[in-house]
DNA sequence: TGTAAGTGTCCACGTATGTCGATGTCTGGT
DNA sequence: ACCAGACATCGACATACGTGGACACTTACA
């Protein structure tokens, strides 16, 4: 992997690495069509209202979630791209054990 | 996902949110037997040594790579298990989009 | 035994990050 | 026009993190 094609992805494996972010983007992704507003969010921390704004603002900017108002309430929807950047991140590119290297810690 | 759920994947990705530890990783994986000694990895990077071996001790610390001495050499492997339990968490488990709601933001 | 090379550890520094309280903005209803 | 509710933004604080320099340790070799 070249320093360039870790920079696109660094930045979504930051907004990931937080045990509030990770749970938030879990549970919009569980809602329904993986899309929730911030009243549906907010309930299930014991963190202020401003705190959680700011990790949907990471998880916003980092390109994992789309931002849609509808009235009064903001709706949060998971970015299908960013989550299969993820997924092939771990499976077919950059990060996967070449499959001649399975065995050489298997057993440990 | 259970905030204890997060808590045990949250070190892992935040081991790997950061360049120079996401091309380390990236550099041992594309090595023979996914393993590389410290000299081998020194060189690509424009960081002093104690950097590296500061974060590959992150690396070593979360369960991400395994350590082993071999004369003077330090070898670092990648451990198949960790990166599993990052493929699966983006595919099967907690962070994939359910089928139903592949549509919303697929075209965007 | 002495010396050189490869690494890890410790300490210190500057910056980034998570958190909250106060405040601002926008929307909907009275 | 006014008020109330839902979120975002701002400012401030404590903590964590990335980095380098100095140093200790271990191994190999003469």
């Amino acid at each position: 992997m070249s320093a360039e094609q870790s920079a696109h992805v660094v930045p979504l494996l930051k907004a990931l690495a937080d045990p509030v972010r990770l749970r938030l983007m879990s549970m919009v992704l569980s809602h329904e069509n993986a899309e929730a507003c911030v009243c549906d969010l907010l309930p299930a921390f014991d963190l202020s209202q401003p705190t959680i704004s700011h990790h949907l603002k990471v998880l916003h900017e980092s390109g994992l979630l789309n931002r849609e108002k509808r009235g009064v309430w903001v709706y949060y929807q998971a970015r299908p791209a960013a989550m299969e950047a993820m997924a092939t991140l771990f499976t077919t590119a950059g990060l996967s054990l070449p499959a001649t290297a399975q065995r050489v810690g298997a057993g440990a």
